[in-house]
RNA sequence: GCGCCCGUAGCUCAAUUGGAUAGAGCGCCAGACUACGAAUCUGGAGGUUGGAGGUUCAAUUCCUCCCGGGCGUACCA
């Protein structure tokens, strides 16, 4: 809530109050939104709930707080429409308002001091030994924009990779390498020889059962702890996929806190299993080891070790979220993760709640959307990897660039460093399109639209920095201290001004609900603001008064889509 | 079968968590570059919010049932 905000709530309340309202019950009714239509005001105030509670008709009650929230140096007027009062801020107000906090970094604007509170944020885990295609790069990217906006928010964020490297799929790997591998090859081309060799294990498995025993005994070998031909095995698959990944986290300008795979709990699971069969909780079930969760309306057991004596997937999960209660003591654990795991992540918080932790409440599992391609028929569906339609990231990302790279020959063919701004605008143009909805809704995969940059998308807001930057170029002075120049010159930017003030609500509502599209959305809203405004209003050569005021409120919104997309893992260039 | 998710303009999506006349982009049509960047801007056409009930002063939003699509459903992750 900014200034303006609690100014004029606190000025309602005193009116409530002065109509024998009592001020404690009024404060959680008084709540100030954005009006449907921003022509009615700057804030409304529905006043359903206060009429109830001051025994008067809706409006009525909003009719005789219209008239007695009188202007001051802030509240330039109230004004009563059926239930509905709506106020407006004197632009004067409002830009000084905005632009003060934008220019001195202040919250929510600036980055907030340490407030406590730990997160942890487990996203990307990929699978390696598989190619980073388009599907690794959903929780890739939702997670990287979750990490800066919590640390924006003023959290302790630890950003971990839970690398899959241990389990069956891995094994099956294993397996194929064992059998028709070479070494010679795989350091040729690590990602794309891996796909081929799990392609062709996908394909003979089905004709030959037995290869699923096979990988299977060859987990049981790497879980036995001994050292033998599967470990060294392991060690080298591994490495050389972990540095298969370094390019796609490269260019996607994602890093992490902590790498820790699931092999890294190999040796902390025992003591998990010990821990939950202390709870009391662990049943036997043919041959297995599981936790009943029909009590909390989950009718599948969560499986904890197999009748073979190998751990599960929930196995490891449940030994990591052990070890980061203990290391990093997390407020949140936030899983980043396909929807199509739900059950996975009720279980393990199932699991954890039978069991009376109290980390329980601190699981947290962000669900996302599949990535769908389009059929010949026009239907979309899920992109299988393993019949080999998967389009790796690498192709998507060059694709984006050399369009981008294109674009910039035929509009800016003077731009010094093209390359790098071509690189850095194709791949923003990826992730933003991928953060642009909400995020449990499918991508619809599809290159005409990937590849348009019209309208709602990464480059229309960096174009939006890039004119911004031009000005700022142009004018060749500095921009003043915002308490210098004469805020009642910006009233014709009111539209931007009341946009900016949204960019707190939209970064807290990122954060409570793990949603980064409602900064994308956010930036979208304001760069639209921006290109219009800049359509009429002029900078560079007006009279001194005006070409200052308007100085810092071209700064200040280049201030705010540079932090905005900063949230999001995306760059603003100065040109393009 | 059961559980969960999705269904809003031709297409892709919003709608500040129950509030005012449901808003954008793409595509289509018509306009705007001899002043700071046209990857832009200004207009226009386009809607029974899948359907039927219910709760409420108020429903795209909550409840019930149905329809359509998707995901999941114990030794994979």
């Amino acid at each position: 809530m900014t200034d303006l905000h609690s100014h004029l709530r606190d000025r309602i309340l005193t009116t409530l109050a002065g109509l024998g309202i009592d001020r404690a019950a009024a404060e959680p009714m008084v709540r100030l939104d954005p009006p449907k239509n921003r022509d009615h005001g700057d804030v409304a105030l529905g006043a359903f709930q206060l009429a109830k509670l001051a025994g008067k008709a809706p409006p009525a009650l909003a009719t005789e707080l219209a008239a007695m929230i009188t202007s001051d140096a802030i509240v330039e007027s109230a004004a009563a429409a059926g239930p509905f009062v709506n106020f407006r801020f004197r632009r004067e107000a409002l830009a000084r308002e905005v632009l003060t906090a934008i220019q001195s970094d202040a919250v929510p604007y600036g980055k907030a001091n340490q407030h406590g509170q730990t997160v942890c944020i487990d996203f990307s885990s990929p699978n390696i030994a598989k190619p980073f295609h388009i599907g690794h790069m959903r929780s890739t990217v939702i997670g990287n924009a979750l990490c800066r906006i919590h640390r924006h928010q003023g959290a302790t964020v630890h950003g971990i990779n839970h690398l899959g490297d241990w389990g069956m799929p891995f094994a099956k790997m294993m397996t194929a390498y064992m059998r028709w591998g070479n070494e010679a090859e795989l350091h040729k081309s690590p990602m794309r020889y891996m796909f081929d060799l799990y392609k062709r294990y996908s394909v003979e498995a089905k004709q030959n059962p037995a290869l699923d025993d096979e990988a299977a005994k060859h987990f049981q070998a790497l879980e036995s702890g001994a050292d033998n031909q599967e470990r060294r095995m392991w060690q080298l698959l591994r490495d050389e996929s972990l540095k298969a990944f370094q390019g796609p986290y490269a260019r996607l300008g994602v890093t992490f806190d902590h790498i820790t795979g699931e092999s890294f709990f190999e040796d902390k699971m025992e003591a998990a299993m010990a821990r939950v069969s202390a709870s009391g909780v662990l049943e036997d079930s043919e041959g297995a080891q599981v936790v009943w969760l029909k009590e909390l309306g989950i009718k599948e057991p969560c499986l904890l070790r197999k009748s073979d004596g190998t751990t599960l997937y929930h196995t490891r999960d449940l030994a990591a979220a052990f070890y980061r209660e203990t290391t990093f003591h997390p407020d949140r654990i936030l899983y980043v993760v396909g929807a199509e795991q739900k059950l996975h992540f009720d279980q393990l918080k199932g699991v954890l709640t039978k069991m009376k932790e109290p980390i329980a409440k601190a699981v947290e599992h962000v669900p996302f959307g599949l990535v769908l391609s389009k059929t010949d028929e026009g239907k979309w569906e899920k992109f299988a990897s393993r019949s080999g339609n998967a389009v790796f990231l690498d192709e998507i990302l060059d694709e984006a660039v050399a369009k981008v790279r294109s674009i910039i020959r035929e509009k800016n063919p003077d731009l010094p460093n093209a390359d790098e701004v071509a690189e850095q605008i194709g791949v923003s143009a990826i992730i933003f399109n991928d953060l642009k909805n909400s995020r449990i809704k499918d991508v619809k995969f599809d290159w005409e639209s990937m590849l348009n940059f019209d309208g709602e998308t990464g480059p229309y807001v960096q174009f939006a920095c890039a004119r911004l930057s031009s000005i700022l170029r142009k004018v060749e002075v500095s921009v003043p201290d915002s308490d210098q120049i004469d805020f009642s010159l910006l009233a014709d930017a009111e539209r931007v001004l009341l946009t900016m003030m949204d960019f707190g609500t939209a970064v807290q509502r990122a954060a409570e609900q793990s949603e980064p599209s409602h900064v994308t959305g956010h930036m979208i809203a304001l760069a639209g603001e921006i290109h219009s405004y800049l359509r009429e209003h002029y900078v560079v050569g007006e009279a001194p008064a005006i070409q200052n005021a308007r100085l810092v409120l071209v700064d200040a919104a280049r201030r705010l889509l540079t932090t905005g997309l900063g949230l999001l893992g995306i760059a603003a260039p100065e040109r393009m």
